[in-house]
DNA sequence: TTTTAAAAATACCATACAGTATCTGTTTTT
DNA sequence: AAAAACAGATACTGTATGGTATTTTTAAAA
């Protein structure tokens, strides 16, 4: 069985992070944590450093859901195509994949960090660079088998098709409005088939 | 001449502005705030009911920065399709137009008032609006005059179109890489081009 | 079951926070 | 130039902040 410690230190991550996902680093205080994790100031300080490793540690979490469910996205069996469109797929419904999560963790601590705090904000920039390979890489596969033909680097589409993602992502945040995801990632689909297609 | 007190407001609105727009809300402090403008929190108290109040005026100045200059930018002479070229080129460079007020309003604080301040999330998303029917409406004229061709109606476009290029901001933003917009602009030229000609 | 080690609660620290009542200096108006 | 009105500075309020030293409780090892 797992240590106590161990398991109240996955408790609190779990339990904190959808908080500074929703209000921010500087937007959530100590006590909105001991509120929702029900535990002391000391339990929690004794479990992480200072608020500034919380907030990093409660992004990596939200940050491995979301690169584990690409993943799996992507790795659905058959071609290049199909992982895209699977992927396009996901998206149309980020909205209520990141509810739980308290919004898109890029997206929110992205802008956030960019005005309060360093680590975080390259903690972003990492995982944006994470992402843009994944989808380079299935690009770069396709590409080699023949089965798709690129009218750019793979990186450069990847990069490309994910900032048109991301925009959809911002606006449905924003404005609270699910027909940006929708209507962008429809679009996006004709579009890869149209851009991509030998 | 104008009254000492309605300078000093003004003062106060145009070096607040930025300061807000970088650090959010709560990541404001009224001392941050005496501090940039040298003034006292008595003077700034006589000018705004309180700190929300304020924080929504300097908001709306940098949006009224930003309406101004699309006005412009979709001003200029001659047809839909050179309005549209426009305000792409406009975007290209929009980091350094966004620099002096401290990173784009609309992502800035659309972002992080999502989850701390309602009067601020719902300013931002009536100016979204703003955007998108200035957007709107030239591409209606040039539909009617039989320039371009659209495959949607044109709000719907103006919609798509607004996504992109915030998502290319969002990006760029996040990653503090400029060849984002550069590179998304560029694409969405030739998009807009392919999409809309008759 | 007792001992020991570790986890969590308590109570506290200094500082920073938004906001205000009051006083002083400066503009306007007469 | 004097009076009235107003803008701004000062000094302060109570509360909330992140963080910590110490005690108490709980879990693991003997």
């Amino acid at each position: 069985m797992t240590k106590k410690a161990e398991r109240t230190t996955a408790y609190i991550i779990e339990t904190v992070a959808p908080i500074f996902n929703r209000h921010g680093y500087i937007g959530t205080s100590m006590s909105d944590l001991t509120e929702a994790t029900g535990l002391t100031k000391g339990a929690i300080y004794g479990n992480f450093e200072n608020k500034e490793a919380l907030a990093l540690s409660a992004f990596e979490y939200n940050r491995n859901v979301l690169l584990g469910t690409i993943d799996e996205k992507l790795a659905v069996e058959s071609g290049a195509l199909d992982k895209l469109y699977s992927l396009i797929q996901f998206y149309k419904q980020y909205d209520v994949f990141t509810l739980p999560m308290g919004g898109c963790p890029i997206l929110n601590v992205g802008v956030d960090a960019q005005g309060n705090n360093k680590l975080l904000a390259a903690a972003v920039k990492e995982t944006i660079k994470d992402i843009e390979g994944k989808i380079a890489l299935v690009l770069e596969n396709g590409a080699n088998t023949r089965e798709i033909h690129l009218p750019v680097p793979p990186l450069q589409f990847a990069k490309q098709l994910f900032t048109m993602i991301q925009g959809a992502v911002a606006m449905s945040t924003m404005t609270r409005d699910r027909k940006y995801l929708i209507n962008t990632l429809t679009y996006l689909e004709h579009l890869v088939r149209q851009e991509i297609k030998k």
